[in-house]
DNA sequence: ACTCGGGGTTACCGCAAGTAACATGCACGG
DNA sequence: CCGTGCATGTTACTTGCGGTAACCCCGAGT
């Protein structure tokens, strides 16, 4: 019949799409974002041309992968973030698991931040990348725009609240994400003490802390 | 004289050098950090083996144009950081400082968060590139540890202090950062408004900030 | 006169993205 | 039972880029 028999071809072709994702996914896990089209098709068994049938080109399938593992990602935030807890809690715990889950697969996270180059001048179709303009991850904007919808709807800090939420969420998300990205690389201290320090500065310690003797000016 | 005429020809070498770099400026500003060697050669009126001459690879290339913007935008932010102010007037004057300079040149901007990719495994030398491991841009490192050491130097916040400074160094970076990001892209307010918001989520309002009504748990 | 070294060029290699054209297997209508 | 689509797959190619080898020219020093 027509219909199952479309329906069967559908869902073959997602399949196939699927195991196609595993394939590209243990090569980019492997080999790094370089990895070469041939190689992910070797690795899936087949060759390239197949591909290029499923994901129209390189970007195509970054993308695919890339929104695999950031809705992971940001399921297991938002669930952090929406526990039923206190606020210090619930953000020393969106902190943890942001940072648990960088440091359980850091090749993921090096994946996730580096998707795609393609920035040509606007207008100019020479370059085959997707995202022209955009250029950081789109991770860091799918978080922080995440976070500023919780913060708008759980806080009140009176008139704008709306447009301060926006700004708030992109900046905690930069500052975990630089911070974390810096301390994956140093491992300067374990990671409670990160995110305990990061709370802090949340918290406002900044603006509390003391001069230190003899500075200038003050 | 043997002295002499190897200073004119380090001097003459130097000249060339930066000739060439100001020629590669013009085209990564032009077409992005796609520019091919060829295009840049041609812009300086020469041809590829020189560039390579004088640059070994296009990472080399591309981390001397970094250096030099890295270096200019770095002079502002410790002019702003240094000055004889109150806390909060340096802070916002730092952030309005680099949110201006991102502002005014996004090209640069974003060439500088994008030097190069390159993150084959580790050992594995058949990469080209150079900075194996770290992907995101020395700029924001270079940028966290400058602030580290200005709040090591500046505040007093107990033991641990300088563990802490290097945490909120590169957390308010990677806020700035991720922020100015957000904001160049869709500039949803002046940067006036992005200052003080910054500022303000630095001085611990999101701790102040009461409840919404009705918010689950609490 | 000659050679030596710095600045320059052409022509090439290897490799990866992306594509065109050809092969194969399998369900359908006659 | 035979062709006819059509999805799936392959080989072989083109294009463009990073990088290099080999050669060239010209001015300075002996």
């Amino acid at each position: 019949m027509n219909t199952t028999q479309r329906a069967d071809q559908q869902t073959s072709a997602d399949r196939r799409r699927r195991e196609l994702l595993e394939a590209a996914d243990r090569v980019v896990l492997r080999d790094g974002p370089h990895a070469s089209m041939n190689a992910i098709a070797a690795e899936a068994g087949i060759t390239k041309p197949i591909l290029y049938r499923h994901f129209g080109d390189k970007g195509g399938l970054y993308a695919a992968l890339a929104v695999r593992h950031t809705d992971a990602l940001l399921a297991s935030l938002r669930a952090a973030l929406d526990a039923p807890a206190e606020r210090r809690q619930r953000v020393e715990a969106t902190l943890d698991t942001y940072l648990a889950a960088i440091e359980a697969r850091p090749q993921v996270y090096r994946f996730l931040m580096h998707p795609a180059e393609s920035a040509g001048a606007p207008g100019d179709p020479s370059e085959p990348g997707f995202d022209v303009g955009r250029h950081s991850a789109p991770l860091l904007r799918r978080m922080g725009e995440e976070l500023a919808q919780v913060i708008e709807e759980r806080l009140d800090v009176g008139p704008g609240t709306q447009q301060l939420a926006r700004v708030w969420g992109h900046g905690i998300v930069g500052m975990m994400h630089a911070a974390g990205d810096w301390w994956l690389g140093e491992r300067p201290c374990p990671r409670e003490e990160l995110v305990r320090s990061l709370a802090d500065l949340l918290w406002g310690r900044l603006a509390e802390a003391g001069d230190k003797a003899g500075g200038p000016g003050f």
